[in-house]
DNA sequence: ATTAAACCTAGTAAATTGATAGGAATATAG
DNA sequence: CTATATTCCTATCAATTTACTAGGTTTAAT
């Protein structure tokens, strides 16, 4: 019951784009510096969000990354079922088919289906939007500081 | 983000011994059978319950298993975090200590917060006398149909 | 003494995770 | 048109976890 540093990196690189959106497309050498993470994986897990569409891209020279949508189109809960697959927290409950004969008869489903929903409800009540402004709201307020 | 088998069975293995519960030691061939799961693979599980004191085990002839309390004293949670380990979704919020030192500047990390919270309020919500007594209930409601 | 059970430890095939590595394709700059 | 910067693609890998199977040891009742 852990999620994957695969969807936790994803998350951070959504959220370091939209924070870091200055209409120019971001370098995975620059997110990988900004996010300490190495740039042969960031380049993985980016290609998973290119390819689903959430962000764009261009290559060659001034090339890279930038979202394609607003930040507040994007939950969470998006982002963890494409590169962690579902969020259900048993295969039971997946698709519409039950997979497994005891279903029916199969007291525990209902705790997790409840499991499920309650997953369900946090991740996707939180936008890459949200996680963005509060990063701004803190920098500022460092800014102050100084 | 899956409950694993282990910790699915563990549930079922405790609800079974709250339904069928005779006075008697349940055999583990027998728990097996109704459950639908290898004996060996169940000995295994069981024997994590029985180091943990939730099933208490006599051995030889006419021995096998019971529940040490009420299955009211159970909750889903206890079972899960027993045999899964932590329901943390990251190890960033586990223990006392945050491991990782990007946790003071870390945006997402309100949101596992989040997550963690809602998950231990639905498995801790449930008892395995709450999945018992739903079975016990439909049970005598099929018998009423004979 | 026999037998029925729990108990213990080891092994194992398959999948997943968290990467690393190297090169091919492509766009821009000079 | 060439050099360079960048994405894109595929393969590989070590470590861990998962879901079991297997076989023997100990213990208690009959």
């Amino acid at each position: 019951m852990k999620i994957s540093s695969r969807g936790r990196y994803a998350v951070r690189i959504m959220v370091d784009l939209a924070v870091n959106n200055t209409g120019e497309y971001a370098k995975v050498n620059q997110i990988a510096r900004r996010q300490d993470i190495s740039e042969k994986y960031l380049e993985q897990i980016i290609s998973v969000l290119n390819k689903a569409g959430f962000v764009k891209s261009t290559r060659g020279a001034q090339g890279g990354y930038k979202l394609a949508k607003d930040p507040s189109a994007y939950t969470v809960g998006m982002i963890l079922r494409l590169t962690e697959g579902s969020l259900c927290p048993v295969a039971c409950l997946e698709g519409d088919v039950n997979e497994c004969d005891r279903c029916d008869t199969c007291e525990t489903l209902d705790v997790w289906k409840q499991l499920g929903e309650a997953i369900n409800k946090v991740v996707d009540g939180v936008t890459i939007a949200d996680l963005a402004e509060k990063q701004l709201a803190r920098q500022n307020s460092m800014d102050c500081l100084i």
